[in-house]
DNA sequence: ACTATGTTCACCATTTTAGTGTACATTTGT
DNA sequence: ACAAATGTACACTAAAATGGTGAACATAGT
């Protein structure tokens, strides 16, 4: 299961794309609208700007705005940030590979084969997932689901 | 990432697939034949035991043996076990549903969707991987993957 | 009875998670 | 220049999860 803080960051990133050019949004407002706990959320702003996703202005009428179009910013790399790799075993991460310490073979273990095709699906619906999308209404038309 | 208990479980399980119908092996050999930390295994042993897994013996020639055949156990009902919920939110978790803190309509909530999917096709996958398929040798051909 | 095995249950050290406390730096308005 | 409103930095903490270990016990076979 993921982590409360990649929850909230999810719900924050979310907010503040559909603020998208409408300027800075203050911490507390931001909180106290998600509900999210105002001084951890803190900690995680703060990652998403050294990440280069969101930026902030200081003083009044300061806070923070998503400085990418919300295109541009994937649930692949929030999640590999805030949670680590994506892969459910090292032996089949991509940025975080490591042998497998029980196979002789690896490419012959069925294991792997099968945390492979996992971790594949995943980053794939991962990377498809943009908060543009995900703000999205009807994201897949009110027919056929 | 999976804990070290459910890959030492996995790793196990397919030892012990492999040596089915050949009546019980003892953890010392099993522990040392596989690498696995022998005390640590006889927790996860008991474990898959209660599960009814496993069986075992005690007394001279005793030890653990697969109670099912090996097309009978998959990775989903050791993945459940040992990591919990195979769903990333538990808004799409099937054993462990708890409504979101967040949404107000759940149906209309993207990041739900993108994690229903991933739920699913992980867990088809997990579903799909039993023992007899893990033991399987060039489980898809040589050719063509 | 003896020995080889699994069983039980409590315990432990380390790491991760989910925060909080306190002080500081920068910008804006007056 | 100054005050107020904001974000920044970094250390700290409580609770839970992880990855085990210790010691005594129960059972089966000889």
């Amino acid at each position: 299961m993921l982590s409360q803080k990649t929850r909230y960051a999810m719900v924050a990133l979310t907010r503040l794309a559909r603020e998208y050019g409408q300027g800075a949004m203050l911490i507390s407002e931001l909180a106290k609208s998600e509900r999210l706990p105002q001084r951890f959320l803190e900690n995680i702003l703060l990652e998403l700007k050294k990440m280069g996703i969101l930026g902030s202005k200081l003083g009044k009428s300061g806070g923070y705005f998503l400085l990418r179009h919300p295109k541009d910013v994937n649930l692949a790399e929030i999640v590999r940030q805030f949670e680590g790799p994506i892969a459910l075993l090292s032996c089949v991460s991509e940025k975080a590979y490591q042998s497998c310490e029980f196979c002789k073979d690896e490419t012959a273990c069925n294991i792997r084969k099968v945390f492979k095709e996992i971790r594949d699906l995943t980053f794939e619906k991962l990377e498809n997932a943009t908060l543009e999308e995900l703000i999205r209404e009807h994201a897949h038309g009110v027919l056929g689901g």
